[in-house]
DNA sequence: AATTAATTTGAAATATTTTAAAAACTGCAC
DNA sequence: GTGCAGTTTTTAAAATATTTCAAATTAATT
């Protein structure tokens, strides 16, 4: 059941996409405006939102422009009708889709079907028996369990799920910890270098694919 | 025996699915058009409904939607002919399978058979001598029985449901209290608390099995 | 050899979980 | 309605674990 918010000034609009939806795999969350959008949207953790463009007090780009600054969930703009430049700036802000009123049913679940499919997070890695696993919150090798703190458990996942991509400090600092974080660069090279001992023990060759890259960052060693 | 709620128009048709299900272990309840139907699914509870779509004051989709918005219970849709659209429109409305007619008895039935199995939720799961069964609601331990309250039952069951799978404190909130649930995430800790003490004292290896995972939730260990 | 950067180390600062106990709530019997 | 018993929620302190940071050490680069 994936978890949407809807942002409209309009409650009849809310109530007609919630109506449409109600027979989909969808729980909807309604937000009256987009003041009262973005606090749900810092206060919980949705799947999708669906944004309209047209509201009074800030509209629909600021919002998602805000939104933008500290969360990749997946965005839809509603617009009134086809305006290309509206279009075009939202998704420039970082909108991922859009849909023109007046919709129906049908489009609008593809849309929101589609966009799901392909934003949808990677939660699983697996390299020479090394597993990542992100509902299980474990990462264990030949089975035998590598017990992570949080910091180290979402550092080695970044650079697994990113093989052969440097990571400086400071980008591992934003996507780990988020942006606005006050933490000095030093701090990762302690998490790193608890981590390392951790898998050493549990006998991966942590070595030969975690790397320093003297100078610049991290990285985990495509093979 | 299972309770199977018929619906259609047709009183030959609700005649003739009576009679082929005698011989099986379902119990028939007859109702004659869907606004009858919608009456019997509020008042009383069905383990599984055969649904026919062409009835002429409201169609079956209809029925299926609104049976939907308030229950689970599976559905079999029931096409006079093979329609594409039809079927198609029916399952994302949340109907479970359908059947064309002309059908006989055993085709009927091995759907039926089919879908209650495929849905039949767990209501009993056992570890290690620990069975927790929601139709006594209880909770026992080599016979002897732990005293567990209603969050507390839910908790542990969701968790032993789960095995391996890290549940966070708000996930618990929205699936034990259900959505829209105002209670803090402390609240679980204590819950948590009183049933590891429970639990602990019949003698079973709770802390063997129920694990806190650091700064994410808790999960039941899959052994 | 001098310089710069990374790693190690350990201890302090923070965060999270557990524990415990009190307060608020609920459903039921009277 | 009122009171009661059990349940749930809240709160605060104690116990644990993680995170941070800075100094000392080691390694790489020029």
């Amino acid at each position: 059941m994936n978890k949407v918010l809807l942002i409209d000034d309009e409650e009849r609009m809310l109530e007609l996409l919630t109506l449409y939806l109600k027979p989909y795999p969808y729980f909807c969350r309604k937000a009256v405006g987009a003041k009262a959008g973005l606090k749900f949207v810092k206060e919980e953790k949705f799947d999708l939102i669906l944004l309209d463009i047209m509201m009074p007090e800030m509209n629909g780009w600021e919002v998602c422009r805000e939104i933008r600054q500290y969360s990749d969930v997946p965005i839809i703009m509603v617009t009134a009708r086809e305006q290309k430049e509206d279009i075009v700036k939202g998704l420039k802000l970082g909108a991922d889709d859009y849909i023109t009123k007046p919709f129906n049913e049908e489009e609008l679940v593809a849309r929101m079907d589609a966009l799901l499919r392909r934003t949808r997070p990677v939660n699983r890695i697996e390299v020479e028996r090394l597993l990542w696993d992100e509902d299980q919150f474990e990462l264990s090798y030949k089975k035998q369990l590598v017990k992570l703190t949080p910091k180290e458990f979402a550092i080695i996942g970044l650079l697994m799920k990113n093989p052969g991509r440097v990571f400086s400090r400071n980008q591992l600092i934003d996507l780990v910890w988020g942006m606005h974080s006050e933490t000095e660069g030093r701090t990762v090279d302690s998490h790193v270098r608890n981590m390392r001992e951790k898998i050493r023990e549990v006998g991966f060759p942590i070595d030969d694919y975690f790397h320093t890259v003297w100078g610049v960052g991290y990285k985990w060693i495509r093979k």
